[in-house]
DNA sequence: GCCTCCTATGGGAGCGCTCCCAACAATATG
DNA sequence: CATATTGTTGGGAGCGCTCCCATAGGAGGC
């Protein structure tokens, strides 16, 4: 096997030095006669520049981490994570940069990732999403160099650069819905509390309700992103028989409007679901769900974007960007207005 | 901003060399009391050891790729992807690599992000999936130098190393329990037909029906993988009056069974439904999906395995490693036998 | 016609590491 | 007591690139 070409051979091919291929490949400033040469011999040899060499010289790998703590089990299942890194991946091709995944399992590896994820020339700079509250991550990543930006609201949010939808706003939209609607039982089916999503869903939509004059009283519950989760928490809140309810991710309405059918209550007749996410395809279920939109993919672009600007020193105090979310009006909620937006 | 530490601050730190430092870290053959003091340096310190540097230097990235073509849309939405990286990140992380996630929308950056692949001194390997019938990329693969392996059934399959699961096996096995069943007039949802997958789950149902002495006629439909489409493939099957269906993706079953339950027709009584991929949770359809369980996790931790085992060059003759499936019998096929084995 | 300025190019230095060989001390062997 | 052997350490060379400065011409200004 012939050793890899590198600057020097493919100079030598074409008569110059090293450095005017190196300027050829960078666009650095060649005559056209000379710039035509190279490109020739670079096409002809299929000369590819050795990224590590690069990485080491320019002290730049073009390279950028995603973290996803805790990615154990149902994080996949929801389609959440499939759009986020999807944006994410759209964006760093976009900038000719390349996606490094540090998923972390539970157990013992974890803290070998997390120091695996700040070594130095490896990464240009993270994106860290999915932490819980007290998540010693972004902590540890604070007391290091590396640039990184946090897709949620982390618990600390003055000190970093991160970006996030507003879920509050969101989920308080949400509520005023249902209490327009005439609604007054209504009923909340919550993220964990341990997320910022979670405790931001949870709080907006409590607001809503309390400026319309309502509460949900006990017709509370918890869920963890699951299907099943959703399901299982409305078959209890039915006992109360509320007349409305929130559902804090559209994977778990759709576990909750299961949980409605197999009980014989009629939605949207005899209670309203308004959930958040809007990701799950409207025509999956029956009715369609009335939702809180929330722009996936353009939060992952705009991490990238962020954290590209950080690790160019073109950002550097610590910025906050919120999304605004939207609320599409289907059939879920029972509303008469004709199918929403998204519809 | 203090300069970042290298191997030589650290040697003159605990008064021996670069090469000592080196070997502490790397596990070279040093005395004990000189390791002791030279560990002390790095914890005190929190040295890491510069990736870039040691990749130019060893030639060797400890980076693996997994490259997904056409990634677009839907392909998130199926569990199936979540797995497989679940399963191939923690084979990475326990081999102490790092993953490098390579996703192709479609458009012009797809030859950009191909060519980006192969870049020398970037990743050690690669593991390419979802690939397509006719696909360049894999021969762009093999016309390189950069270790590859391929999950799924290549065109050339000889030629590759590759893992995938016994879909025809598998698929034929569906055929026997549904003529098994005593069901005479069978129908097949396909996956689509330029994958490999969708080609030898087909074949492999029709043959296990033929040596049933059943054939599908006409009763064929090809879907998209996504959920919706195995519903409306269903919606067009059921005016052939079929007593039992093959679908070739739960997620599609999913639909299958959405448009059995919108028509009136009972399932498991009037029609048995048996699918592929026992990735979605059984409780989450009613009646309980009968599927031919495909062990996705291991796939992607086998390929890692595979993968490492060629970049050292342990494995130089190409291999073909088959993962059997089995059929999870549940309620959809209307078997009286007891919950199956994954119940 | 001389000096200046700019453009195009070449080559040294160095990024931080690994690999290898040489050097040395301490011990074992004849 | 000389020599072989082992265990431990140091330092040169080099990985392939970028960055920067030096240099050589050619164009332009006076």
């Amino acid at each position: 096997m012939a050793r890899r070409l590198n600057l020097e051979d493919v100079g030598r091919r074409a008569g110059v030095s090293r450095s005017t291929v190196s300027r050829v490949v960078n666009g650095g400033h060649v005559s056209s006669e000379t710039k035509r040469r190279v490109e020739a011999v670079i096409a002809e040899t299929g000369y590819r520049p050795h990224a590590a060499a690069r990485s080491l010289a320019s002290n730049s790998t073009g390279v950028i981490g995603l973290v996803i703590p805790s990615a154990a089990g149902t994080l996949f299942d929801d389609p959440y994570f499939g759009r986020l890194i999807l944006g994410i991946s759209s964006a760093t091709n976009e900038v000719d940069m390349t996606l490094a995944l540090f998923l972390f399992g539970d157990g013992p590896d974890e803290s070998s990732i997390i120091s695996r994820v700040v070594t130095p020339g490896l990464v240009d700079g993270v994106i860290v999403t999915a932490t819980t509250r007290g998540d010693p991550l972004i902590d540890h990543m604070g007391g290091t160099s590396m640039p990184f930006v946090v897709v949620g609201r982390p618990d600390s949010a003055g000190s970093t650069f991160c970006v996030d939808v507003d879920n509050r706003a969101g989920a308080r939209a949400a509520a005023l819905h249902l209490a327009g609607l005439g609604r007054t039982r209504p009923a909340l089916i919550t993220a964990p509390s341990n997320t910022s999503a979670g405790i931001d869903r949870r709080n907006g939509f409590l607001e809503g309700l309390a400026e319309a004059g309502l509460s949900v009283e006990d017709r509370i519950q918890e869920g963890d992103w699951s299907q099943e989760s959703g399901r299982r928490a409305m078959a209890r809140l039915l006992a109360e028989q509320p007349d409305s309810v929130f559902v804090s991710s559209d994977r778990m309405a759709v576990g909750a409007l299961r949980a409605i059918g197999e009980s014989g209550i009629n939605c949207p007749r005899d209670i309203s679901v308004v959930s958040f996410d809007g990701i799950v395809p409207p025509d999956l279920t029956t009715p369609r769900l009335t939702s809180v939109v929330q722009p996936v993919t353009e939060v992952g672009e705009r991490a990238v974007r962020l954290l590209t600007s950080v690790i160019s020193g073109a950002s550097t105090t610590p910025e906050h960007v919120v999304f605004p979310t939207e609320l599409a009006v289907r059939e879920s909620c029972g509303s008469n207005a004709p199918a929403g937006p998204a519809a």
